[in-house]
DNA sequence: CGACAATTTGACTCAAGTCAACTAGGGTGG
DNA sequence: CCACCCTAGTTGACTTGAGTCAAATTGTCG
């Protein structure tokens, strides 16, 4: 099956402002560059038309000539193992940039594909990285980026290596309600984007885990679980498991 | 106790040349500067003295105002838990380049010490970031740094949810192998610069299971060890358990 | 309305962890 | 130079959290 890719040229010239009316330009790229100089990022950044569900934003291998900003819906990254196994390497919502993996070898080494219908944009790395030498406050940001994905790496790192099933669990639904509140929606009741293999698979779990852990979070009232609906019933004993962090970050 | 940090200041004004004449030059930051402009990065890189076993380099909290390139010796990076356990991040060898994790934040995420007598320039980031502004291939390796720095830790993510503790101690033996090579090093004898319980932290494995491991690679004609010293008898067998990756690096 | 995929639940297994005892180095100070 | 001590490393016996296999249940979508 062939996988869309986003359109690489807007369509003809008809430009109309897309950051500045994006209800998420105060986490995403434009909140490191002044006013005036937005037309500029405006310039080279690629809304493509929105991608469906297992559609790929990029494969693994694909030549690396840009970054991505998630507008709305859920993308996931995830490698492929010698062995042929997935591995997801991270999830990605609304306002969150990624694709910097790729930089350095001049190809994505993992893939990223929709888990919904999802809206993408594309930033052109040739276009950004000049762009970057003559907005400082832009180069600094980058740089704050690719920092904080080693951060949330080395987190993770830690999580996989150290934490039971159960705090694994606890720090992924920490995780995605505090990105949720950020964006102004409800951390305590929410949708999970993923299925639960995907989840087993981003924290090193088994699906029969992770279901048995939501089913245990379930009866001890931590939790209410229906689906993909997720109610957070106890948020500190949630906290509590998961070792803090994340509540902010 | 006291650590010591490194000198801040370099000795008076006697400036020799440092970058221009270190036999790692081909794997560091003057990699990506031309000749014409390595007086440039000469001036602001500090080479500190050296440090000894269990000094830091900087501890989780400080400031955040330099990046550090390893000379001679070897460094490891942790964090601790909430829990107050440490967690290793990784292991740093001459020529490459730490510390670039507390960017984002402003101050280091995860301390960093020595694991035996080491060499360690610092380079202040305040200094080198506008210098990469003038210096494109500068800036541009800065980015492939730190875009190296998450691929890696993703291959490590990938390594503690998915492989069993073979595979793990084989990966690790494997990289400190062709770092080694690198260099122009024997990377099939070497002195490991860590402990068990650190590869065992590192890898998210207790002591005794690295151990055990060990001696099990050892009955299979796989390795030779004694001690820290290692020799690599069957570097395929390795790299069949570690499922490949690791040699090139 | 089926058919297939995702989720849950139960019974059983096993790789790695825990606990404990023992051995081997590697400094240090007398 | 040697005796001692402390830490690092090894080995064995036992336990266990999470994985595997299998079957039942629910959800989804053409």
């Amino acid at each position: 099956m062939e996988s869309p890719r986003l359109a690489t040229k807007d369509v003809g010239h008809s430009f109309q402002p897309q950051c500045e009316t994006c209800s998420l330009n105060n986490l995403c790229l434009p909140l490191a560059v002044a006013n005036e100089d937005l037309g500029l990022l405006e310039e080279i950044i690629d809304r493509g038309r929105p991608l469906h569900r297992g559609d790929h934003v990029f494969r693994a291998g694909d030549t690396f000539d840009a970054v991505y900003a998630v507008r709305s819906g859920t993308v996931k990254s995830y490698s492929v193992t010698s062995a042929g196994e997935e591995q997801i390497i991270g999830f990605h919502m609304p306002g969150e940039i990624f694709g910097l993996g790729g930089l350095s070898s001049g190809q994505h080494q993992s893939g990223a594909l929709a888990l919904e219908t999802s809206a993408i944009c594309r930033i052109p790395f040739d276009d950004i990285e000049p762009l970057s030498r003559r907005i400082p406050s832009l180069q600094r940001h980058l740089f704050n980026l690719m920092s904080r994905e080693i951060q949330d790496d080395q987190q993770l790192m830690l999580l996989l290596s150290k934490k039971s099933a159960e705090e694994r669990i606890a720090s992924l639904l920490l995780s995605l309600s505090s990105r949720l509140r950020r964006r102004g929606l409800s951390g305590s009741r929410f949708r999970l984007p993923m299925s639960r293999s995907d989840m087993g698979n981003y924290l090193g779990l088994v699906v029969e885990t992770v279901s048995r852990v939501l089913t245990r979070l379930q009866q001890s009232e931590t939790l209410r679980v229906q689906g993909r609906e997720v109610e957070i019933l106890a948020p500190d004993a949630l906290a509590a498991l998961a070792g803090t962090r994340w509540q902010d970050s």
